[in-house]
DNA sequence: CGCTTGATTGATGCAAGTCAATTATGGTGG
DNA sequence: CCACCATAATTGACTTGCATCAATCAAGCG
């Protein structure tokens, strides 16, 4: 929260409290499955994990991916049944909570609660963005988005990060986030790297021409042009 | 909200308060367009809205349908300039209300700032399931999931509508909001019908073989199996 | 009654999927 | 250090689902 706003001593220790607990993931690991229960929540302190639904088919489709700072598991919080699966990609490390103590949070602090409301809205404006990119973009401009999205979160925990980034991801999983096949996002990248917009070796991403790439892709940056005045006061 | 939980009486007049003002709005016109800043919320009281966004080469991308009770604008508050266009589908009443009266409601009603969570939470799975439907799922099942969404949706607020009910949309905005032409959804409708899966006449569809069509669709209807027993306790 | 908007249908094209084979790449145990 | 194996990346040949283009039909409606 602290990057969006300055915290009080209050909001700062009531957020600590939430922290306290330490569990460690093992990539691959899966910390929530898809229709099971699961009443707790979680901060992911360190690593890079990933929801996702199965369909019926067998099909993964990824919804998001979660850089460290993103709570997870809110909107389980909310169903009896968790209605996706957090897995993670790297080894990573998590605080796990419960939902009584975001409540508690909500009767303490409403300007925290404000904040939960603003990640809401950050996190919904991104799904719609991928939304309208399935929906009505090439494939080469999903890959360009997802590319250009997993650098900028990346760059929000690590700012030495400046064009070149470890992908992390197989292709598969890139298809699997931007409703392609492990084949087409390969020709995607292959086409990326040959336009001179994107550069390849070992499993690393350069962006080389970050405004060709940003065009083709249609991409908005939704942690920029934010409008926080109007939250409530902090209580202490 | 009142769907969801039994409000107390402070909590319902804090409600009522947002609900004073009363706007028509007229078919077709447009109650917050993207990019322009705006930072007026909005309740839904009458008729249907949708919301979408425009990508630069025109094509359209429907994020959204708003049905009466549903809050509008509350990402468009986060950000300086709206994220996403509000339009009518049909004459519509909304009642305005700004930013401020909901900071108020999170400092005098912390279940109420919960529950603006918890409906923030069921429309982001609503969205992650459509996802999954543009990503990976045959058009078929796109329209067949926005017949199954419209008709839940709807008969939320008429509780006389069964299997019956005005679409109200027309074909290309059910294909703007399935990731589809207007064509092809057509197609999809006439193979539905042949199926015997639906039935039309004039602008008006019946769900004939609902458990089919679900199974087709692959649907899951998100406003049922909450878990709202964690809310904080209502302050009065 | 003509005009406009939406629905319908057919013919054809192309972006992305599928299938299949080959080539890295990296980890692991001998 | 190498041989082996599993996983991921790459490339080519072919298929297909949906788009595109183009008519025609139907239904309000001023």
């Amino acid at each position: 929260m602290s990057e969006l706003i300055a915290l009080t001593p209050g909001e700062k220790t009531a957020l600590e409290k939430l922290e306290e607990r330490q569990r460690h993931v093992r990539r691959g690991a899966v910390l929530q499955r898809e229709n099971e229960e699961c009443g707790e929540l979680f901060i992911l302190r360190r690593g890079l994990m990933m929801s996702y639904v199965l369909l019926d088919d067998g099909s993964r489709q990824i919804l998001r991916f979660l850089f460290p700072g993103d709570m997870l598991g809110v909107s389980s919080a909310v169903y009896r049944e968790a209605p996706e699966t957090l897995a993670a990609l790297s080894d990573c490390v998590v605080s796990p909570f419960d939902r009584a103590a975001l409540a508690q949070i909500m009767i303490d602090h409403p300007r925290l609660s404000a904040m939960v409301l603003v990640y809401g809205q950050i996190e919904r404006v991104a799904l719609t963005d991928r939304l309208a990119a399935l929906g009505r973009t090439s494939a080469k401009a999903r890959v360009a988005a997802l590319l250009l999205e997993l650098r900028n979160r990346l760059r929000g925990t690590d700012k030495t990060i400046a064009n070149a980034f470890a992908l992390g991801l197989t292709q598969e999983e890139i298809g699997d986030a931007t409703g392609l096949t492990a084949v087409h996002v390969n020709r995607m990248l292959r086409q990326l790297e040959d336009d001179g917009m994107i550069a390849r070796e070992a499993g690393r991403v350069t962006i080389v021409d970050e405004r060709a790439l940003v065009h083709t892709a249609n991409y908005v940056n939704r942690y920029e042009g934010l409008n926080l005045a109007w939250l409530p006061k902090p209580r202490d």
